[in-house]
DNA sequence: TTGAAAGCGCTAACAG
DNA sequence: CTGTTAGCGCTTTCAA
């Protein structure tokens, strides 16, 4: 009668183990918990084991959380970053680390309003989380309001514009000289640059990128192949125009993302030119649905947004053992994605 | 010296609030949580008020989950689902919904591996949540393993194939259906429907709307256009290129999803033909990256996944508050999103 | 109108 | 090796 099936009444105590077990409930928790000193008899430990699995018993984690003033739940804040095709990766990524570590994820979405942010924190203290990751849609200065917040705090795919908390963002330099470099070893020389006309630090970057790489070689980098756009491929599309009808037009087009190359293969087809045996591009961000899509598919920076995920969680759980010195701001790498939109160009003699 | 600016030390508890408040922790209590019948006088509770504003208190949430065995907390568990584009659209929706209510989130991702699913729901079980949402990566039949849970559950995005929790899926039937309605009003008359050919609910339902619009305008639907192929772009580009040789080729073509009117486009250049003066396309999903970036931009139907995210965690609340009768199983309206990849045939008198 | 006291389920000294 | 005893911070009878 007493079977595991009709007991639908509650959730069994450590009490009730403690009962069955025939020990006190400080041995259970003892025993459960691996308590390193402790020496628990090992017939004991059985008889303990056998009862908690005997009862399906699983410890209360709120009681245990109340108790030890720590949750194993770690508080994910962010600000538009889940409505963003690239957010589940990060999300992921965070998640995944957690859940390595054995804790949860507690999730709030500000929408960048800053009062909800606010009651945000606030509630993920009340529920006394173990630390904080905060998220940004993209790569900038963040300024989170965490400032008198007793738990860690790191910041993901942003950086504190005060640098009090630890953050990883995107290499975007070493994306942008990545591309450069890869277009430069297929004998291109004149490699024009779509960047974004929105100084964000990605723009600088992959433009500091871009210049290193052109230097490494010895080329100057041009100043009438590097335009300025709105993100867009409406941006990309008006800019390869103007770069085709250059007297000097460019063989290869690095474009700040996928979707300003949506729009230069837009031009590139209007123009009649084909990809990448006339001209080459390549993206950033690697936004699967267009650039494995386009046609040809596109070679495209991919950006690191579940390795970032991962890296802010881990590095939480680092500062969570010891409170560790000066924060650190760690570039996660960017890797290439090579697809079919590089090519030598046209007029250089292909070993191949 | 003892200004707010030192306590760095901890949080009040509420027995520090009671002895700058000099009552007791009971009326502080009390007053918090408003208590309705206890009739606490003006007085008191203005005095308690300007303590807990004074010392910056916040009732410690676990605490208080622990004592009412309930944290105000929702589990949100998923099996691939942030990893699709959409997925942040139903969390967001999910996450908004809970916090107006005053709730949050606890996310989980189980990859679809069935031992982290159950260990993820006995975490969250652990932690007292309120109750469940689970969640799909697409409208499919699903067997939440949440069948001895205490606390409500809704499916989210696929329906509990034993019927035992509530559910909200797209109106895939209804998209279909005003995909090929919108199609016909137009004047189109022959409709190719290029499906998926994995028969999952919504290559069922939509088949089932498109037949039901057709029929309504008393056509039968022909079999040579309707084609069940691989989603993805190369499929669509298959179908479409079949459809253009037929004999009696469609005027407009519906396609299961926007990957496969991706597809189709490409097709349709490359015979040569113009959207949507030539021939009209009506996508599904409405993968903003795509669908609005495509030349000419696609007309689609949207998935509602926002308002199923809300609809999934309103229901679960409407739940917590009276456990109402039967599950229910909701259909969430899929509109349509007008770009510029339909219009009238070309054989048929165009008023405008 | 308010307070004392019990206890949610657990951990952690401290005894024995 | 194991048990007793205090709480963690809160809600909730029950009394005053």
């Amino acid at each position: 009668m007493n079977t595991a099936k009709s007991n639908s009444k509650k959730r069994p105590s450590m009490k009730d183990v403690a009962e069955a077990a025939a020990v006190s409930q400080t041995t259970v928790s003892l025993v459960i918990n691996n308590v390193e000193g402790a020496g628990i008899a090992d017939e004991t430990a059985q008889r303990v084991w056998a009862a908690v699995k005997n009862l399906g018993y699983r410890p209360n984690a709120i009681a245990r959380g109340l108790r030890r003033a720590q949750t194993d739940t770690i508080a994910f804040i962010s600000d538009l970053v889940a409505t963003t095709p690239y957010a589940g990766n990060m999300i992921q990524g965070a998640q995944e680390a957690a859940w390595a570590a054995g804790k949860l994820l507690l999730l709030v979405n500000t929408g960048g309003d800053d009062g909800i942010e606010k009651r945000a924190i606030d509630m993920m203290l009340d529920r006394q989380v173990d630390g904080f990751v905060y998220a940004s849609m993209y790569h900038r200065p963040v300024t989170p309001p965490l400032g008198d917040v007793h738990v860690p705090v790191v910041v993901l795919d942003a950086f504190d514009s005060e640098g009090r908390f630890s953050s990883v963002v995107p290499d975007d330099e070493q994306g942008g000289f990545d591309a450069t470099q890869l277009l430069l070893d297929h004998g291109h020389r004149r490699i024009a640059f779509i960047n974004s006309s929105n100084p964000i630090p990605a723009a600088t970057l992959r433009l500091a990128g871009y210049a290193n790489a052109l230097e490494a070689r010895e080329i100057e980098p041009a100043s009438d192949i590097i335009l300025d756009v709105d993100i867009s491929p409406t941006g990309g599309y008006e800019a390869t125009r103007r770069l085709l009808t250059l007297p000097d037009p460019p063989t290869a087009i690095f474009c700040f993302n996928d979707r300003v190359a949506m729009g230069a293969y837009r031009a590139i087809g209007d123009a009649r030119l084909r990809i990448p045996e006339d001209i080459s591009v390549v993206g950033f961000d690697d936004q699967v649905l267009i650039a494995a899509w386009l046609d040809p598919p596109l070679t495209t920076i991919a950006l690191p947004h579940h390795a970032m995920g991962c890296w802010a969680v881990n590095h939480l759980l680092s500062l969570l053992a010891d409170k560790a010195g000066e924060p650190i701001r760690a570039l996660e790498h960017c890797p290439v994605v090579l697809r079919n939109s590089v090519a030598h160009p046209p007029t250089s003699s292909s070993a191949g």
